[in-house]
RNA sequence: GCGGUCAUAGUCUAGUCUGGUUUAGGACAUCAGCCUGCCACGUUGACGACCCGGGUUCAAAUCCCGGUGACCGCACCA
């Protein structure tokens, strides 16, 4: 009865904190706020560094991917093709009684029982005639629906100062690997399977961002892009994750309603076909490996597929991966789709660039194939001028559909040359393949980085003692060391700073504080999940010793300095734990 | 975008209803001293705020209107 009626969450206490000890805040405070915006401080971007540098150990090096840093501006035909102008925009009308707004397709999918598919193919002008058609109404409260506008989620701008061309701010980092495929598969020295990533900046002009750094209008992304042989889909490192075991919410489940996850092994989610492509699966297990280390616990992880209109136009299979928080619950923080070749087609038809791969064979393979050829001796006279023309023709043309035609009605018609069986001759040949040519299909795990950033601290923060504390991976921790003095005298800080120096130099994200009280600048280092603290006192001045203090126990260790920057070398490398540092005081 | 609630230093907040008593009060944090021999010690001092614009009034943090932003609900999140 006595507790309080709003208790704080972690949200609120973890954007507090942020705020304070300067890991983000909404950006242009000053001019009151923008919403959708977000400034990491200091110590944010130090530790939105650090989740990037783990994506890079565990995603980038071990499968030699590539980086790349395309821009951000997009022409407006790079993404006409990749179908993102069509899908990005969202028909909506307002009901002209409550003013509610609403997606129109949706109207028309709910009420019309229209495929979504067909609703998603309609004009403004032939969604207004099927909602007068079939009579659709406001969902609330039955009035009549106004007219339909689209609302554009990309930001739309222009390409220079005179010219006409528009560009957008791309909604996906995706596809500035598309766009570079064919520079990207030269430097991969053409082979498949192999992945490109890009970690950047992204933009979606959102309706009402309002979650913090959760749905943002500026965002970071790191999107995964795997190549592979759509005949060749098979994943060799499977069998080191098949044992793995995933919190899955397959569609066919969630179509029951539930929202209860089955517990399956990635073998069986392969063989039940829950999940339909092996790498696809194996990233999937990598992406749960991944958020364990920034520190969200199996349980708290789960996986759930895109029911098919829920899915993104370039995609034929959709999981989320979803982690709980405390304000928003369940909350996505990477997609992973298969996306098939569908961008690299579209690329290639709107551009005209050759998008294929060629893969040889292990051993070439002998092809027996049918080959039609003019005989000039008899064209020349039937066809005279037009004779080169039809020769062109003839060597051009598929040798099957000229015989099935000759077959069948006597002739074939080449344009409008009447070929007759006499002006061509069909030989067997035996032609030798070394390879196929084919569009790479390709798999898609992407990352929303600063919902990564901000799991990392919701999940490290905890409280010993009544203090804050945050009990960062010591990976992610943006201060590694901190270095005081016990009291601010007696040649004490001078010697402390001497070692402070002495650890910057040998790459350590080092601090160094002699303000206040020793206690008050433990907590301090608690707070923003400093790992480490080493205290200079009067016995280092006569032994070179120090103490090292740890964040989560508060327990301190005797060192000798001249062993000091090894051991914690060690130690950030999970080498060698904190006990092992010293002795125990 | 709609409806409701709200907006005071770095942070949390008092004051707003009932305009003047306010050079806008406090706590924590920060900074400068003193003190301090290992967990937000004590002490002296300093810095620091009424979201923006308009209106009502002799007088506005306080009342009214508009804007912006935040929170909650609805819608949206491909």
């Amino acid at each position: 009865m006595l507790e309080p009626l709003q208790k704080s969450d972690k949200y609120e206490i973890i954007s507090e904190l942020a705020r304070r000890r300067g890991f983000f805040w909404p950006s242009y405070e000053i001019y009151g706020g923008v919403s959708g915006f977000l400034t990491y401080g200091p110590l944010g971007t130090l530790l939105k560094q650090r989740v990037e540098t783990k994506f890079r150990e565990f995603f980038i090096k071990p499968f030699k991917m590539l980086e790349l840093e395309s821009s951000i501006i997009m022409p407006a035909v790079a993404l006409e093709a990749s179908g993102h102008v069509k899908a990005f925009r969202e028909p909506m009308a307002a009901c002209l009684e409550c003013k509610r707004r609403f997606r129109v397709d949706h109207l028309l999918r709910d009420q019309a029982e229209m495929s979504d598919t067909a609703a998603e193919k309609l004009s403004l002008k032939e969604l207004a005639a099927e909602i007068e058609k079939l009579g659709v109404r406001c969902p609330e409260c039955g009035g009549k629906l106004g007219e339909s506008n689209y609302f554009m989620t990309m930001f739309e701008t222009s390409i220079g100062p005179y010219s006409e061309a528009v560009g957008y701010g791309r909604p996906e980092a995706a596809q500035g690997i598309f766009v570079e495929f064919k520079r990207l598969i030269e430097i991969a020295r053409g082979k498949v399977p192999f992945g490109v990533v890009q970690m950047g900046h992204a933009l979606r002009n959102e309706i009402s961002p309002r979650q913090g750094p959760i749905r943002l209008r500026e965002f970071n992304i790191a999107d995964i892009e795997f190549f592979f042989d759509p005949k060749e889909p098979h994943c060799p490192f499977l069998p080191e994750v098949e044992k793995d075991t995933l919190q899955l919410i397959p569609a066919e489940v969630k179509r029951k309603k539930t929202d209860k996850a089955i517990q399956v092994t990635v073998k069986k989610a392969l063989e039940k076909d829950y999940i339909k492509t092996e790498w696809q699966a194996y990233f999937m297990v990598l992406a749960k490996r991944f958020l364990k280390t920034l520190g969200v616990p199996d349980d708290k992880q789960r996986f759930i597929e895109k029911l098919p209109w829920e899915r993104a136009h370039y995609s034929k299979q959709g999981y989320d991966q979803e982690i709980y928080l405390d304000r928003w619950g369940w909350t996505e923080v990477s997609g992973h789709n298969y996306r098939t070749d569908y961008d690299l087609k579209q690329h290639m038809n709107h551009s005209g660039a050759d998008m294929h791969v060629f893969q040889e064979y292990s051993t070439p393979r002998k092809v027996e194939e049918t080959v039609v050829s003019p005989v000039p001796a008899k064209i020349g006279p039937t066809f005279k001028a037009d004779a080169q023309k039809v020769v062109t023709l003839l060597s051009k043309a598929n040798a099957k559909e000229v015989k099935k035609s000759l077959d069948e009605m006597g002739h074939y018609m080449a344009d409008a040359f009447k070929i007759l069986p006499e002006h061509v001759k069909f030989t067997n040949k035996t032609i030798e393949e070394t390879g196929r040519r084919f569009i790479p299909h390709v798999v898609e795990p992407s990352f929303g980085i600063d919902r990564l950033a901000y799991a990392a601290l919701e999940y490290a923060y905890g409280k010993k003692e009544d203090r804050a504390l945050l009990r960062l991976p010591r990976e992610l921790a943006p201060i590694q060391v901190a270095v005081y003095p016990l009291v601010s005298k007696d040649g004490i800080p001078e010697r402390a700073e001497q070692l402070h120096k002495a650890l910057v130099k040998e790459g350590f994200a080092v601090e160094y504080d002699e303000s206040g009280s020793i206690g008050r600048r433990y907590a301090r280092a608690d707070e923003v999940g400093t790992p480490l603290c080493v205290t200079i006192d009067y016995e280092t001045l006569s032994d070179a010793t120090v103490t090292l203090r740890d964040r989560d126990s508060w327990q301190q260790v005797r060192t000798k300095v001249e062993d000091l920057s090894e051991n914690l070398k060690e130690y950030f490398d999970y080498k060698r734990d904190f006990e092992a540092l010293g002795k125990t005081i």
